[in-house]
DNA sequence: AAGTGTTATTTGCATATGCAAATAAGCGCC
DNA sequence: GGCGCTTATTTGCATATGCAAATAACACTT
């Protein structure tokens, strides 16, 4: 689709060219330099510009084929890759696709909204300035009408563009960041605790009932996105995960 | 270290040679006919065996060595790689080596065993038929003195070899299975669960305290190995992991 | 025995060449 | 416009060749 600029893939001359060249193409496409859809230059373009083979061109796209973050096709050439929405069995993005795929309907209300100046144990846990502004959100998440995950939410509001113009009526938190924040590292811990009386009421279960609680904090070149906290109710929750000694299946 | 025989490597005709090549060793490698430490034939002999160009088989051992399956050093030749202890960040297949880590002293004790038939609930579980012969163990890991998690596991007898002449003094089950049996797939799910009268006394917790429980169960091509449960206090435990858009970092 | 230098084996890398397969784009025809 | 044919572009695969780098094995010296 977009164009790019020949003369932005250079080598380091550190190591084997063809790694070279994989690695000069991933910080491109990792830095968002050239972000998904973008067209990589064909390997005939790149062999020239590079002084390279086509072969090496070849194997050091291949590989980064092989990784994900282009995809090629005959003729057509060769893309940056939309990166995979799911990756781990931690790994879930997406509560709406979660719930869905248990087979239940989905639905969520968006409780509460602030936005303001973090507090010092939001900045604290975040690494991020008193002056800084962010968004609040406590949002539940229900299947089949059920309370499903209760979800509280900090956007830093200079990682991520139209913040304040959204109210997530129509998409919740979560996935309106995938499409509208960049993010190169992020974290999650998981823990079990038990249920306060605020979050009980809402998740309508007893007080200190067992709850899985996932935390996930989300960075885009070492600037704070989002974090969040996801409080399943743990008797009707489980995460599952599947692999073999060589790696996931 | 262990000869290999060259016939073993059998191309199938189908899709590109070098993937065929790589296919047919890696099958030969999970399969555990080729065991960790043998050595594979150098490119020369493959290529000779097989009629292909060195390159192409080249090709195929490389992706292999990048999957981590064989390891290749120059001169020395290609040998059959020791799968990785751990994987992902929920892959914590050492309890010791996870209290270590934390920078505790580790003591375990065993509380109980029984070797015997499985009960229908842990047969269902398992898949396993009522006439196998499984040992039961309930296992308490400590880190500097204190209950650490608690492990309850059941071990298919026909899964692994000199299991009834193991009592499990020195080694704890988890550890000592690695060393002798076989996985080609694990499966384990993440919950929270409030804590037994029982779990509670010997974790030294609360009646009801929320714990985050682990089951993992084995298999090695299709036949059960082991299943556990994990059962660690909530409170002061976190499971944590890192990883990028494109993948684990 | 212990070090020292040499040689042979094996993998690592890059290149050039040729053909095959997929398919987007263009063209001509109704 | 829509349909089918041809063509050009781009990636996929395999081969042959040559050299470089690492290093195990061996021979040699002290």
């Amino acid at each position: 689709m977009t164009e790019t600029r020949l003369d932005a893939v250079k080598l380091d001359g550190a190591g084997p060219v063809y790694d070279q060249i994989r690695r000069a193409i991933r910080d491109l496409v990792v830095s968002g330099e050239w972000p998904p859809g973008t067209s990589v230059p064909p390997e005939h373009a790149l062999m020239e510009q590079l002084g390279a083979s086509r072969m090496t061109v070849h194997r050091a796209l291949v590989q980064l084929a092989r990784e994900g973050l282009i995809i090629r096709r005959r003729r057509s050439g060769t893309v940056v890759a939309t990166p995979p929405a799911s990756h781990a069995m931690l790994d879930i993005l997406s509560i709406p696709e979660e719930v869905r795929q248990l087979g239940q309907a989905y639905a969520y209300e968006v409780l509460a909204r602030t936005d303001s100046r973090p507090s010092p144990e939001v900045a604290e846990l975040f690494g991020l300035k008193r002056s800084d502004k962010v968004a609040h959100l406590l949002v539940l998440h229900r299947a089949d009408g059920k309370p499903h995950v209760l979800e509280e939410r900090i956007i830093h509001a200079a990682g991520v563009t139209g913040l304040a113009d959204e109210d997530f009526a129509v998409t919740p938190p979560g996935d309106w960041l995938l499409q509208h924040s960049l993010w190169s590292q992020a974290e999650h811990a998981i823990s079990a605790v038990g249920a306060g009386e605020e979050q009980a009421a809402l998740l309508d279960i007893a007080v200190g009932e067992p709850c899985l609680l996932v935390e996930r904090r989300t960075w885009n070149q070492s600037q704070p996105v989002t974090a969040v906290r996801l409080l399943y109710p743990g008797f009707r929750h489980r995460f599952v995960g599947r692999f073999g000694p060589y790696g996931a299946a």
